[in-house]
DNA sequence: ATGGAAATGAAAATCATTTTCATTTGTGCT
DNA sequence: AGCACAAATGAAAATGATTTTCATTTCCAT
């Protein structure tokens, strides 16, 4: 069994909330660090085993992670540019609770993103 | 853009409203029906297009396919063992058009899930 | 019948992820 | 230092779901 590389549990860090193991690599491949893909992996997976990472799928398949108790904040994304800005969650929080208290589900968490055409598109 | 295949709907309802693209496909062979994998992609892909399938991702990254109730709904996934329960949006809905005019967005649209272990897990 | 649009599906391409395996690195021991 | 052995690493191949390509077939409206 490996153990977690830090670098990528930095990187992770670095990247502010949710990223996928590509996006991961290709951070630290930018930043000049030299590192394999299956490190990425293998390091990821072993800290959601450890749950210090949680991981979600994205719409598209792909796995992303995050710092487990990370203050989080959510997206308003751009469906033209695909700039996005990062907003409050404001009652979501609350809802989420509430939802997830009512059908008996513990350690719980959730996502929230807004998609649409920002003013320069 | 190809309209979806009834058969294929057929068989989702045969299969008790869940099942993946592969799944639906072997359900048909084995019903003896011919039909295409690529054929039963598409039908899927063009019924969730049309609102009348729900897709959600199993753990293991395969997409399954349900009919959905009604209308617009937000889901509470059990990390555990994947089952999805239908939950209103709520306090979300506000939510997601205030933030959104707050930033000038049009043509706004917002996906929101909440996860955690369900009672059996 | 005839032409064109839509549907079909076999095979190839894609893409994230996993596995394999040979090599490198690290650590403890003498 | 020298040695042995376990752990970590990463390139390349394998896997498996999904998508794309493209040639063929089916449907309709004329």
């Amino acid at each position: 069994m490996s153990r977690s590389n830090p670098r990528v549990l930095n990187t992770l860090e670095r990247a502010g909330g949710f990223a996928s193991a590509q996006e991961v690599y290709h951070l630290m491949q930018r930043a000049g660090e030299s590192i394999g893909l299956t490190t990425v992996y293998r390091s990821l997976q072993s800290l959601a085993d450890d749950k210090i990472v949680d991981v979600l799928r994205r719409d598209d398949g792909e796995s992303i992670y995050r710092l487990c108790g990370d203050a989080h904040h959510h997206h308003l994304v751009c469906k033209g540019c695909g700039d996005a800005i990062e907003i409050p969650g404001g009652a979501i929080e609350k809802w989420a609770k509430t939802m997830a208290e009512e059908h008996g589900f513990r350690d719980v968490g959730h996502s929230a993103e807004i998609y649409g055409l920002c003013r320069k598109c």
